[in-house]
DNA sequence: TCATCTTATGACACCGATGTCATGACACCG
DNA sequence: CGGTGTCATGACATCGGTGTCATAAGATGA
């Protein structure tokens, strides 16, 4: 690979010309420039950010750490992977800024990510981001003082800058178009214990008080049976009971799109259809269920691409040490999906 | 950040003798050696990348491409992006070479591959990974002489190394199986034309022959609409006709899952029962909907991960220069998953 | 006791860029 | 015509490591 010397050699000019033909940092004669040009071309050069970035101290690189990544192989819960929008936001945006992304995994463990925050550490990143496989509160290593860092998906106890979806809202505004559509009845299906279950349910039912609308704890139930082999009867008997109500719910909401899709299973094996007899919304925007399963799936996003892109532009603003009023923690709000899998009630 | 010179002049040694700590590549007296791990502990010593492999002409970085990242999100084609898993095989193999990933997207648009090839070169990366996000013939711009590369889940026809699924043997071997379970008449509701579509309806052919079973060109059906609003009434006129034949098919062969998918609600619409009515297998093993569809499906699997770690080890073996006898088109086998979507019959 | 070898360490150049400063050639102006 | 400013270019040091060679101290052997 030929370096600015082998090309200051073929042009006949010294290294530090060609550095200015390449950065255009100061005038250079048109013929010289020329010269220069054609011997790059010809010898195809490309120039090594290695010695660039150690004379100028700026990387160009971000790194970002994963554990989603492999975690879903490991743990057998088929996550579906929709996190990876979260890399695809913050590509989008680091592609304009000319900054390299680098990855890594976890592979599910979380005593490798000192190790792998070490190796960008070598590599002197710009900049850390975390992305986390579910909403959840984590405890990260204490980084290099100045090392700038970003959380998505999750966020800390030491105030490290964070994105995370803002479920409640998200709950809240699916509830609320819902009820706009007319249903007054409205039971919730909510998955294990966690922090997005938590908040969708106080999204709920705050939707409820804001409609006027009064909250039933009969129609909250836990729907998540860890896939047991029971978990259809389960669920059909939760169901069964609301529809023996005097004033049975007339749509459920899943706490995420695959609870959802099950849902669809069971009432269809026990003749009733989606969404004539019951309408059914779920949660997440998981486009290869939603957009498949038919009837399609009403939905409220998790807005996983928005939420790549703003921790990359936070991101960007913490290396280029630009002022920013952002609160460390930092929410951000999906748009609801509305498909044909529920339906108006007078 | 400190560099091995501050080290050096804390532990009172030469900047040498701490890169000899750093390698041990040459013998250092015990007590030195502690002085400078006390001063390196202390200082929060971290190498540079930039400068080791400046010196060392090893980057220990290697690119990968990909358009399938963000092409999900320009086309609105749901893909799932399971070839994720492709990119996890790959970091698997890497991380215990001590390689580090760095990945660049497309963003769905071709000609922006010279460009992020480029920005590879500049780091100097030891390799270089395609991955596309389907099963394709491609053409990617001449390298520089000595870039090592490789092709995954497509090829070109530079005989540049490619691996890619073994879609014939991997329906063969699902049919086989439904053969193996009873199944006599099997359908194949095939996806829109394309390399994996010819080879896996091959592969379908090939077993009827293996198992002395007719070929019916009638069972044999596009099944894919686009996605167009009649899909549902076209697919079912298909499942119909089939129907009415007097031998009509026991199990129908589905393009992929997500086919699968759809077609679970046509048959459900319709009052059929799957499996008991009649049986459905899918392809790709597509966890979040084979795994989570009610029944679960039975499917071929789409052997991303093994495809990525193949890929991985035959690029080290590259960069290493270790001989190997594998041709240039390595096809990767697939498992079947048996679920409970098909039954057996007598 | 002196030549020879091993061990532990340092001096110095170099990898491929770029920042700083110097310098020569002109153009311009009074 | 001499002083000043601009343009175009080069010499040299530097970033943070490592390879090469030199060297001093101590061990070994004849």
């Amino acid at each position: 690979m030929p370096t600015i010397y082998d090309i200051a050699k073929a042009a006949q000019v010294s290294p530090k010309t060609v550095s200015r033909v390449i950065n255009s940092d100061a005038p250079v004669r048109l013929e010289t420039r020329q010269q220069v040009e054609q011997a790059m071309n010809e010898l195809g050069y490309v120039p090594s950010k290695a010695a660039r970035s150690m004379r100028s101290n700026r990387s160009g690189i971000v790194g970002l750490i994963t554990g989603a990544v492999s975690q879903s192989s490991e743990i057998s819960e088929p996550h579906g992977l929709p996190d990876l929008f979260i890399v695809q936001g913050i590509q989008r945006v680091l592609a304009d800024e000319e900054i390299t992304l680098m990855i890594a995994d976890t592979g599910g463990l979380a005593k490798r990510i000192p190790t792998l925050i070490n190796t960008f550490l070598q590599y002197r990143v710009e900049g850390l981001i975390y992305v986390a496989d579910r909403h959840q509160r984590i405890s990260l290593p204490p980084l290099p003082q100045g090392q700038q860092m970003i959380l998505v998906n999750c966020f800390d106890d030491q105030g490290t800058p964070a994105i995370v979806p803002d479920d409640q809202k998200g709950q809240h505004d699916l509830v609320l178009s819902l009820i706009k559509e007319g249903h007054r009845r409205i039971a919730y299906l909510f998955l294990h214990e966690c922090i997005a279950t938590d908040l969708r349910i106080a999204g709920y039912r705050k939707a409820l008080d804001a409609a006027g609308l009064p909250f039933d704890l009969g129609l909250v139930q836990c729907g998540d049976f860890e896939r047991c082999e029971e978990e259809p009867q389960l669920q059909w008997q939760i169901i069964q009971s609301w529809l023996a109500l005097p004033d049975p719910p007339t749509v459920i909401c899943c706490g995420n799109d695959e609870m959802a899709m099950r849902i669809y299973g069971v009432l269809r094996t026990q003749g009733m259809a989606v969404p004539e007899a019951i309408s059914i919304a779920g949660y997440d925007n998981h486009r290869s269920i939603a957009e498949t399963l038919y009837p399609a799936l009403t939905t409220m996003e998790l807005p996983y691409e928005s939420m790549g892109v703003a921790a990359a532009q936070r991101l960007v603003q913490l290396i280029r040490n630009e002022p920013n009023e952002t609160p460390t923690l930092q929410r951000i709000r999906g748009d609801v999906f509305w498909r044909s899998s529920v339906i108006a009630r007078p």
